[in-house]
Parts: C-alpha cells; structure tokens; sequence
DNA sequence: GCCGTTTTCGGCCCGACTGTTTTCAGTCG
C-alpha cells in the first residue's frame, strides 16, 4: 500500500468523521496525520509493520492502530462502520464549494439528504433556504455546485508549474510597471516551486492599492474579473487560472510575502511555535502579548530573524523539518542554476529530438556550459527512432571529431567546451540494457531508463531497475518512476530499496527537468541523497529551448534541500 | 486525537469572506 493510498484513507476517515460531528481537533488530527504520512519519503506500511509509525509527527497510539489495521486487513474497522452510518453521496456534496460538513449534517438531518440528486430536489423546491441560518445565496450556490459536480465528478486538477509559472512572471512584470507599484512578488506555491498549483498568489505593495487592482485586471491576459477595492482583486486568465492579487502598504511587504509564500504546513507550523513564545504571526505584523504592540517587517528576512530563524528559502517551506533546522543554523546551502556547469541527458535528431548534434552544442555553448552528454535512445527504444549500435559507433566518431574541432577554436567558449558520448539505454524486461557491454563501454555517459512493459507489479519493477541499477556500465538512472504529473501515476518500485542499491553501487540518479516530469521527486531526490546517491540534474532535451528546464531540475533539488555538492553536475567533467 | 524548556491535562494558528444576521457561524486558504 502506497504512502498516498494510506493518506487518503485517513482523509476520507476526517472527512467521515466531521459529517458524524465529532470534535474539531480530533478531526484535525487525522488530517495532520494524513499530510504526514503524504510527506513521508520511507514506506510507511514497513513503518507500520516495523512498530514505528508512532515516529512521524502527528501520529500517536490511536492512529498507529489504525493505520496497521488499514495495511494488513485493507480497511480500517471505524471507516468501515461510519460508511454504514453516513451515505457516500454526502462525501461527494461536501465537495461542493462553500458546503462545508456541519451544513450537510443539517441538510441530512433536517431534509433528509442523502446525495446530489436529493439535494437537488430540496434545493430546487426551495427547501434549503427555509432552513434558519441558510438563504437563497446557498440555495444558488448549492444548485450551480451541484451541476459543476456533474461535469467534473474528479474536480478541478491542479497546473503543472510550467503552465502558471510564465503567466505569472508577465502578470507581475505588469505590476512592477505600475506608476501605482511600489512591489510586487509571486507568492503561493508558485513561488515555491511545487509541481503543481491550484491557482496563482501574487502580491503588491502600493499606496494607491485600488488604482492598482483596477488596472492589473484589465490585463490582456485576463478574461473574468472580480471587483477591485484597497486589498486587491481575484482574477481569472483567459486558460482560466485562477489569479488573486493582493495588496498592502509598503511598511507589511514582508509578512505578507511570507504569509502568502506558505506552505499551510510552514505558517501552522511557524505560528504555533510563535504563540508559545507569546508571538502571534499574521500577513499583517507579528504581535507581542506582553507589549500588544504589532512589528512589520518590510522584508521576510525580517519576519523570520524576528522569530529566531536564519532566512528559509521559499522552496523548502513544506513543513518538512525546514523550521527546526533554521532556528538552529543548520539549512543547506542550496545548489543554483548558475552552479551548474553541463546537461547530462539530451537528445538529437539521431533518436527523436528536433535538433542536431550541432545545434545542441552550439545552444548548450551559448548558455556557458562546459559540456553536455549527447543521450540518443538506445536499439530497442520501439517508438520508431531506435539507434542501431553501427549508428552509435558513427556517432561516437562524429562527437570526437566535434570535440577536436572545439579544441581548437580562437573561442574561449567553444575550447572549453566538450560533448560527452552517452546513451540513454533502455532497460528491458529483465533488467538487461540493449546494446552489447563492448559498445557501452566506449561511452563518456550511460543513463538507464524503463520506457517500456510498465506493470503494477511492485517486484518486478524494483527488480529489473535493481538489475541496471547494479550494472557497472550504467552512470546514471532515468526519470526512476517513470511519473507524468497530472497523467500517468508513478510505476510501483520500492525507492528505499533501489536507493540503497545505488548509493551501495555508486550509480547516480537523475532529477529529469522536464515539468511534465520533474522525477525524482523533491521528497525521493531528499531520501536518495541522504543515502549518500549522487544526483545529476538534466533537462531531458528534445530541442534546444529545452535546456531552460534545467530551472525545473533545479527547483526540484532545492525542495529536495541538495546543495551543490551532492549533484554530479556542479562539477567540471574530469572532477 | 496529539502532545509537552510551563503541562500526562488542557490546550490546539490566523484572518478574510460570505451570507446570514444585527453579532455570528461556517468555510476557506
């Protein structure tokens, strides 16, 4: 049972429990303990059965019992009998917006809902609003949530990063250019760097703060505006992102910053703290009980020196341990883009890129690199643009005299500059690679990946990635789970497994760049390099724009908190 | 239901917004 699978069930165990009504902070808990488990890098079905779930935060004595019942019997027993007692189509009701639990408790109770179809019918008899407390606005907003609820019966999914990120970029760059500005900032999970948002936070300073919120919605990019007033204005981009503006007088830059930055995880977490210090921490200032005095800080270096933290960098602000390790001075320093001195998985139109040799290395000399591996598709890729081992011997020749040819030349650039031969081999069935060991030995560069025969079979995916993964020919391991975020699950492998093999063969492992990938994960790049796996960070380029990716790589490091040097390519190539 | 440089009991982050109400409960991020 994965980590996410046992989460949701105890997620579904806090949703059940709220429309039972049970008290708020037992509620709380099971959702702590479900985002805990969500976050945790190791199996936590081995933790169960080992007797050590009680190890992650959140997770006590009831909760333990229930998580062991739910990996050995698949079920957890107070789940079961509450679904006996709460028909499911009120889990499916609560999702609606603005429904929350205690009001579909009342509407079961009082009317004797049990679903959207028996909702509908109240509703639309005007039932809802003869209730006391609720009225015609909720009748509305059930009624246009209930049809929504019908066209998309899984939800709204999240963006990927790259769909929201550019879009944010030029929306703050409108603001910046304001007379009215006097900051402006990406906030939310955009600023941090997540995979995926649900919307957009961007921030502003100004003193004309209404002025400001007018004209940023009559942005081009925007299609559905909400009303603009002093705090600022929700939007909606033409794609249909959700975009909320804030602003605030340039004094509270730096707690709104932080506060909007996030994660929800970071500020309970931060706040908690601060409250049993007597320190209360809001967008708006941190407030001193005993003095009842307010401070502002106009940056979040402030914020946080305030609150006894060295300055955490938005990336790691998960609540992942982040908090603990600033106020005792021991964050990482964080690997950057500019430390990164060559790609080391690209493609040309020798396999399926768009580009040539040439073309690759001129672009990749362009951006200042020092080298990059040229990583074709092996003999067996099967999409069509395999590379026969007599092309690869060509291509191997082809790069050497390219290299002699940059040896050469009057520029700077081009002389220190050198293409690795590589190959990004596949990995069979059976763990075998597809070229003959004689071929592969020839090469500067071998990354292994799994690009065919994906099945749900935890053992046999771990066994045959073991298989490359100890192979002496193989340097690198490709995108390790095979995920394609918001399309195609993670395959089943045992991570801690495959990562103590590599760390125990010295086979590196790749953060792939690529936004519909971004795999490793941040949380599995942060267990494979405490392990002791060197990480390579690569775009995975198809075409010379794709060399940009290596932001996504590298934001995915820094959530993973890797500094510099526990990635192979912050490193010149001899080293 | 969890947890402890006050605590094994009694707390548990903070504020905005909405819709319903004349002061607040519920919901959300």
């Amino acid at each position: 049972m994965t980590n996410a699978e046992i989460a949701d069930a105890l997620d579904e165990l806090a949703v059940l429990y709220q429309l039972d009504g049970a008290d708020r902070y037992r509620i709380l808990a099971y959702v702590n303990s479900a985002r805990s488990v969500r976050s945790e890098p190791r199996s936590v079905e081995d933790l169960a059965i080992e007797g050590k779930v009680t190890e992650l935060d959140g997770v006590g004595k009831t909760l333990e019992e229930k998580i062991v019942a739910l990996v050995e019997t698949g079920e957890i027993p107070a789940a079961t009998k509450l679904k006996e007692k709460i028909p499911p189509g009120l889990i499916e009701i609560n999702r609606i917006p603005g429904l929350g639990p205690k009001t579909v408790r009342r509407l079961h109770e009082e009317l004797g809902v049990d679903g959207p179809a028996d909702l509908r019918k109240a509703a639309e008899a005007g039932k809802v609003q003869e209730l006391k407390g609720l009225g015609p606005k909720v009748e509305e907003n059930i009624l246009s949530g209930l049809d929504r609820l019908a066209e998309e019966p899984e939800g709204p999914s999240r963006l990927r990063l790259d769909e929201v990120l550019p879009v944010a970029r030029e929306l703050v760059e409108a603001l910046r250019a304001d007379p009215a500005c006097d900051r402006a900032e990406v906030a939310g999970s955009v600023r941090r760097m997540a995979d995926t948002c649900k919307d957009l936070d961007l921030i502003a300073t100004s003193d004309e703060p209404r002025a400001l919120a007018t004209r940023i919605a009559e942005h081009p990019l925007i299609g559905n505006r909400g009303n603009p007033s002093e705090k600022g204005v929700k939007l909606e981009t033409n794609s249909g992102v959700g975009v909320d503006v804030r602003i605030v007088p340039p004094d509270a830059f730096g707690n709104l910053l932080q506060h909007f930055t996030g994660s929800a995880a970071h500020n309970t977490e931060l706040r908690e703290t601060a409250v049993a210090e007597g320190l209360h921490v809001s967008e708006h200032g941190i407030t001193d009980d005993k003095t009842g005095e307010v401070e502002c800080f106009d940056s979040e270096q402030g914020v946080y020196e305030r609150l006894g933290y060295e300055y955490i960098e938005p990336e790691l602000r998960e609540g992942h341990g982040e908090l603990e390790a600033a106020r005792e001075g021991r964050l990482p320093k964080l690997v950057t883009r500019k430390m990164i001195k060559g790609d080391l998985h690209t493609h040309t139109t020798l396999s399926d890129g768009r580009a040539t040799l040439e073309e690759m290395a001129e672009a990749a000399i362009a951006l200042g690199y020092e080298y990059i591996a040229v990583t074709d598709h092996s003999a067996s890729h099967g999409f069509g643009n395999d590379v026969s081992p007599k092309e690869l011997e060509a291509r191997i020749a082809e790069i050497a005299e390219l290299n002699a040819k940059f040896r050469k030349s009057r520029s700077k650039a081009k002389k220190g500059f050198r293409l690795l031969a590589g190959s990004e081999v596949n990995i069979g069935v059976d763990g075998k690679l597809d070229y003959e060991e004689d071929l592969l030995d020839e090469l500067d560069w071998v990354i292994a990946s799994v690009h065919t025969s994906f099945r749900d079979d935890p053992d046999f995916m771990t066994g045959r990635l073991r298989e490359a993964i100890e192979n002496p020919l193989v340097d690198c391991i490709g995108h390790l789970t095979g995920r394609l975020l918001n399309q195609r699950d993670p395959y089943p492998v045992d991570i801690e497994a495959l990562v103590e093999a590599a760390a125990a063969s010295g086979t590196a492992m790749e953060i792939n760049g690529n936004p519909r990938r971004r795999d490793l994960s941040d949380v599995h790049a942060r267990l494979a390099a405490e392990a002791g796996v060197e990480i390579a960070l690569t775009t995975d380029a198809h075409d010379p724009a794709h060399f940009d990716y290596m932001e996504y790589a590298v934001a995915t490091a820094r959530r993973a908190w890797l500094g510099p040097k526990q990635v192979l390519n912050t490193r010149s190539w001899w080293k």
